[in-house]
Order: structure tokens, then sequence, then C-alpha cells
DNA sequence: TTGACTCCCGACCGATCGGTCGGATAGAGT
DNA sequence: ACTCTATCCGACCGATCGGTCGGGAGTCAA
């Protein structure tokens, strides 16, 4: 056992995140994933019962992972600005990481199959839970406390995960319209900087504050 | 012939557009493309040479529709801010005038199979460069305006397209958030209001303007 | 009537899909 | 020596995949 310093779930589990990144649950064959770690085809079910529960195995490990990045962040007593630069910085850190996480997160995202039916679809479902309440939570403290504008919560939270998630999930085209990598360390600096810029202030310089009617 | 007041051609490409939305090119079957529009598998191969020239025809489509949308507002002469919200308008009706529009599109930005060698690759490849093209211009004028921040153009390309893009293909998980369908009258109409709103003032109230020179 | 053309169908092809099953190998405990 | 368990393999299954082929039905022009 441990052969290889990882033991065959982890390395069938690594394997499979990469590849369902790349190709989608329905562009990627089981035969695919067993022989990118040096097995076959029947040995994967010595460790996963299907090719679903595989998935979200994969889904949930990496949900986990964001998570694990963000909760302390999300928790922490500092004032609303500062604790959203440091949850922009913690998420766009955990997506950055590995390079699959954010092109496999925004697939799972548009992927409408049924994967509800697995029992380990409910870790997915916890851990996404998790994440959107944390962010949703620091918008509402955020508004409540007049910190914030009073944007829409749930649009916000829409907003973020498109302007990382998407970003870092972009690959080729994110790479044309920069010039370089997304996932390239200075990029991935510059994404914090720019994500944060924009919501401290905005595109427009010195827009007109809108004219709000109540107290 | 025009049986239906649509010929087969459009049929085909209407349905498949909202299968390869829902499920992905590698998780539709030609099968199930012709059988959702009254045919049979290889009466398909009479319009389209192969399953990728009909998925490229279809991103094609897509992709035409909303530089369509966009083109005649990018092209006007009025300022960049109204220039802006016009446009933010425009991309957002282009992608909710069809409910499978967003979520093709992402996916196709996703998708890294090598359609590129399909000559029907090139209308794509064509409209996709005009549209962020013209992005790119319009942010690039404003900040030398001095009207916007000295933002970085792809990186605010980037997140106007997951602002929008990736908004309406959350499907589920946008419904979960909004507690209501993404593509409803209302929400649309509020999700422009909100980015427009993020665009002008950002999040944070009265957040002091960055001092150029840093540390 | 005859071709030519368009549109469509059913049968068929090799390949691959997810998944099952029986057995081979090896290590650990007794 | 023995069994037990974990791990892996190869053969196999029915179904489906994208794609080909030959031909039938309809229309139009000559």
């Amino acid at each position: 056992m441990a052969s290889d310093s990882l033991t065959s779930r982890e390395k069938i589990l690594d394997a499979a995140e990469a590849l369902f990144a790349r190709r989608g649950y329905a562009g990627v064959g089981l035969r695919e994933v067993a022989e990118s770690v040096g097995l076959v085809k029947s040995s994967l079910f010595h460790h996963f019962r299907s090719k679903a529960q595989l998935y979200c195995e994969v889904i949930a490990r990496v949900l986990d992972r964001i998570r694990l990045g963000l909760a302390p962040v999300l928790d922490s007593d500092v004032g609303p600005v500062e604790r959203l630069d440091r949850g922009v910085e913690a998420l766009i850190d955990a997506l950055a990481e590995h390079p699959p996480t954010a092109r496999l997160l925004l697939r799972s995202l548009v992927e409408e199959d049924d994967f509800d039916s697995a029992p380990e679809a409910l870790r997915v479902e916890e851990a996404l839970g998790e994440i959107l309440d944390g962010m949703g939570r620091l918008l509402r403290e955020g508004v409540e406390a007049g910190v914030f504008r009073e944007v829409s919560v749930p649009h916000m939270v829409q907003t973020l995960i498109g302007a990382t998630v998407y970003h870092f999930a972009s690959g080729d085209l994110g790479e044309r319209l920069l010039g370089r990598p997304v996932l390239c360390a200075e990029e991935v600096r510059r994404r914090k900087r720019e994500l944060q810029d924009l919501l401290h202030s905005g595109l427009v310089v010195n827009f007109p504050p809108r004219v709000r009617s109540e107290a």
C-alpha cells in the first residue's frame, strides 16, 4: 500500500478531477481515468460504486478545499470591508491552488444530471450551502452596518462567483485576453487587486451617488 | 417544405442548441437531437457533415445574435458611461432572449475539444473576436478619457463576462440564491441595475480612493 | 416518361460506454 | 500451515456512440 506515497483511491480522485475538469462528466470515460493512474477500468469499481459516485466525491473534495480556505476568513471578526478583501483573496487562492478547481466547479454548476440521488451528493450540498451562506452573511452584515451599498445580496454573490470561478475557469479565452495564463502568479495577484478595487470603488470615477430616500 | 414555418435545418439547430446547453457536447447524442425534431439520426447528416459541425454552427449562431445586439450600442457615439450601461443592457437582453444562450456559451468557453479544425470554427472565432474587441475598445476609451478608473481592460472584460454569462447560465444555483428563476423578467431587470450600479459605484460606500503611488 | 435533385429512412458498422463477474496475487493474523 | 481481506486484472455484457450506405418518396423540368 501507499506505493507512491498516495493511496490508489487518492490517485484516482486526482486523475478524475483533472479529466472531469477538462472534458466534463459525459466526456470522460472510466477507462481513461483508470489508465491515467496505471490501472484498468474494472479496478475502479473496488474504490467507487459507480461513475456518478466518483464524480460526486471529486466535487465534494474540491468544495471542501474551498470551504476550508474560506471559513476562517469569514468567521474572523474584523470589519466587513477587510473581511471581504480577505475573503476574495482566500477564494482566489483556493481556486488557483490546483488548476482544475475552477473549471471543475464551473462545470458542476452547469451540469444538470441528477446526481442528487447519490448519498455522496449530500456532502456536496452541505459544503456548497456553507460557502454560499458564508458569503451571503458577510454581505448582509456589511449592508446592515451601512458599510456596503444596499445591493441585492444574492446578485452580489452571483457576481462574486462569476468574477472568480469563471475567470479562473476561462482557460484559453482568459489567456488570450490577458496575454498570459490566468493561473500564473502575477495574474493571480492582479486578479485579486482588480476585483477588490472594483468592489471598493466600482468602475466609474466619482459617479454621483444614487439618491436614497430612506434612513 | 417549410411544413412548420421552419426549415428542417433550423429546427435541428434549435433542438441542438437546447440540448447542448443542457448536457454539453459529449452528453448529447445525435439520436436525441434527431428525434426531438421528429427525424432519425441518419437524416441529420443530410444537413450537417458531422456532430462537430452541427455544434460549431449552433455556437456561431448564438454568438452572431449577441454580436448583432451589441454592435450598434458599442458603435454609438454617446459617452463611455452611457455606452457601458447600454452595452450591459444589450448583452443581458441577448442572453435572456433565449434561455439556452448563456449556458451554451459558458459551456463552449470551457469546452476544449479541438473544433478549430472545422472550417465553421472560423465564424465562431470571428464573432467572438468582434464581441471581445468591442468590449475592450469601449473600456479602453473610457479609461483614456479619464471617465473610468485605470483598470486592467482584459480583467474587466473577464469580470463583465462572468457577471453576465455566468449569472444567466447558473440555472438551479441562481434560482436557489435569488428565490426565483434567473430568467424571469423582473430578475433580468434587476440584474441589469445591480451590475450597472456595481460598475458605477462599486460595493463599498465612500471608499477612500486609492493613492496612485503605493509601496 | 424520364432523369435529377431534395429529403428522409432503416439497416448496418466498428468502437466505446458503464458495469459485472470470477479468479489471480499478495500481505497479515492466527 | 491456514484463512481472510484488500487489491487488481481480463473477459464479458447489453447498450449506445458517431457515421456510412442504399434506396424510397416527392417535386420539378424537360
